[in-house]
DNA sequence: TCTTGAACCTCTAGGTACTGTAGCTTGTAT
DNA sequence: ATACAAGCTACAGTACCTAGAGGTTCAAGA
């Protein structure tokens, strides 16, 4: 039996988060102690890990819903499983393409940056230039559903 | 003179954001027409630009604020710049490197789920397993200041 | 067994960065 | 002169947390 506590050290998530989950959904109603307090197990811990992983690969909480529907329902057809999975592979491809682009401009703010005050450092050129971005406003920021 | 749908439309930026922008201090205050309705000059195009890529980069809007400081006292250390820069270049190699992880798995799940149910699917797994995580669990979430 | 203190509980409010809606006014083109 | 797109304010709502108040439970040491 794991407490709250222990869940929120192993995954890095405070624990207020974790009763968050709880009352949005994403995270099953644990059982509770005499006392009321929560009560997990190893497969609450794994759901939780899951949830974070993917919050910190950027997946909307929604998204992360659709995949633990997935994964509740091995039945599931597999075209199902099949569509979600392309849905997500496109959102992610454009994020990581959208990431690179960013990589390099940070690269290039960090390697040019020799002068000491910023009348001769680049940042602040570059984050003002919009040479680099692709040539839609295209938000990078994650929405994957 | 400008108004603040040009600026919208050249930036990609709502209208409402960039009132809400005016609200919270990262944009100033423009003049107003005669009957009231926001005028800008090319300076706040720039300054809008600017804070529109930023964010694109994944800056939070109080890094913004501290770099457009930065910009108006171009005689400050270029250091400080640099630091933001750095921090921003390390959390995004690690987001690219978890996503290509994912990106992967989401691949070989479309091409090569022929069986029928999800339970031979890796995907969960993947998104379970965080080996390719720093040991650290940091928040890769924007918070430079 | 008693006590202490960390960890838990609920509830509420706040924070960031927007986004949307209602209801009205202004500007411009025909 | 009129239509209507685009502007205005004000406020509510969203996603995803995070913090604090004020109280309770649990486990370990005396």
């Amino acid at each position: 039996m794991l407490t709250i506590g222990t869940l929120s050290k192993k995954t890095g998530t405070k624990v207020q988060t974790i009763r968050y989950y709880e009352q949005i959904g994403v995270m099953n109603e644990p059982g509770r102690s005499a006392g009321g307090q929560r009560r997990y197990f190893e497969k609450d811990l794994d759901r939780l890990a899951f949830i974070r992983h993917s919050r910190q690969l950027g997946f909307s909480l929604e998204s992360i819903r659709e995949l633990l529907d997935l994964s509740d329902n091995p039945s599931r057809s597999c075209a199902d499983a099949d569509v979600i999975a392309r849905r997500q592979l496109t959102q992610v491809e454009r994020r990581i393409k959208g990431l690179q682009a960013l990589k390099k401009e940070l690269k290039r703010m960090v390697t040019e940056c020799e002068g000491n005050s910023v009348a001769e450092c680049k940042i602040i050129e570059v984050l003002r230039d919009h040479s680099e971005c692709l040539t839609e406003h295209q938000n990078i920021d994650v929405e994957l559903a």
